[in-house]
DNA sequence: GGGCATCCGGACAATGCTGTCCGGTTGGTA
DNA sequence: TACCAACCGGACAGCATTGTCCGGATGCCC
């Protein structure tokens, strides 16, 4: 008597598990994005047109997901910083645009709210790609002299904090002005100092 | 049978209620300052030795309580705005104090997720404060000429919204160095260009 | 064709928060 | 003393989310 609908995938039986994960990574890629990090993975399993069951079967937990969604952002960052000749600029450019398409990405990996081995990792393998790019930067008078790896991730985690308050249509101009305040500062005897 | 409490603050009667009020607010205050804007009102309750419809009765929402603890922070920049000799550092200064003390405060003002008249009125006068001293700090060279108020309460959001995700402990330093960040710019160049 | 390991879906238990409701208490008043 | 308006506490309904559980479906392999 059970009719099956017409439009339903088949998504049964041990051959559709892979199909299931990567529907399951999509929807999270798209929920985190409109949603937030916090986004209730409820919705990711019915965006997936997945049972809850499948969900926390392929990803037991919110940072399982998270981490299989957002390895792609790292290794883009990662590949650009590989490519010879690329700047802190253009990494910068990356991440923010990165975080103005989703905020959950940087939310997650800038200040966890407790510390996940697995976040951590992530963590570290973004501040080694700003870390790398430095040297360069600074010897460009790019960046002061005193700015670390750190810095940028904390500045960077600061400004996803508050995009990722803010509507979408909203962000890429209030990003824009952020970063020019955060780049040439909002102190005026800065400017002439030298 | 049911024996009273010696240490229960006698708490009924209709010459009890400004009492509870004043309880309540405290013990909002407590509670905003450690867990955040978002703490369970429930816990502010209980802190305060009270049943939750008492709270409920006194403050109908999160808002109203919100804005009865908070009051006060705004009227002291307000009054600090108002002395003669005050500077923009001076107000940016408490400002930062207060939101290491509690970062609900700007939280809620910053970005309202959805925005309400009540605290678009406080924002608004935080802005107003702010705006007050801007002529007076351009002059003095310690701000560009192109910061308008609401970049600077954008800033100052952007950095309770990442204050607010930190352990207490951390929050003096960290704030400390994003206002340095902030204030001179991660840009070398930027303090050359003048 | 038959059996079985694998996987699926959605109901469900557990948890936590908000805001309401009402029996019960209090203390002022006549 | 007796009454009553004001007020209190905490149980509770409503709602949302997480993560589990298991009957049932599937299709691969023999």
């Amino acid at each position: 008597m059970a009719a099956m609908p017409a439009e339903r995938r088949p998504n049964r039986g041990p051959s559709a598990a892979a199909e299931n994960r990567a529907a399951l990574m999509a929807a999270a890629r798209e929920v985190f994005a409109t949603a937030g990090y916090e986004a209730p993975l409820s919705t990711v399993a019915r965006e997936a047109g997945v049972g809850q069951g499948s969900l926390y079967r392929h990803f037991p937990d919110r940072i399982s997901l998270a981490l299989a969604v957002f390895e792609e952002s790292v290794a883009e960052l990662e590949a650009l910083a590989a490519t010879p000749g690329s700047t802190l600029d253009d990494v910068l450019t990356v991440i923010t645009e990165q975080t103005i398409a989703s905020t959950a990405f940087i939310t997650m990996v800038s200040v966890p709210d407790r510390p996940d081995p697995r976040i951590i990792e992530v963590r570290d393998r973004v501040a080694r790609v700003l870390e790398g790019k430095l040297p360069q930067a600074r010897a460009a008078g790019r960046v002061r002299a005193d700015v670390t790896a750190d810095d940028l991730v904390l500045v960077v985690g600061m400004l996803a904090s508050l995009l990722s308050k803010l509507p979408a249509p909203e962000r890429v101009a209030t990003a824009g002005r952020l970063w020019d305040l955060l780049r040439r500062g909002i102190d005026g005897a800065a400017a002439r100092r030298g």
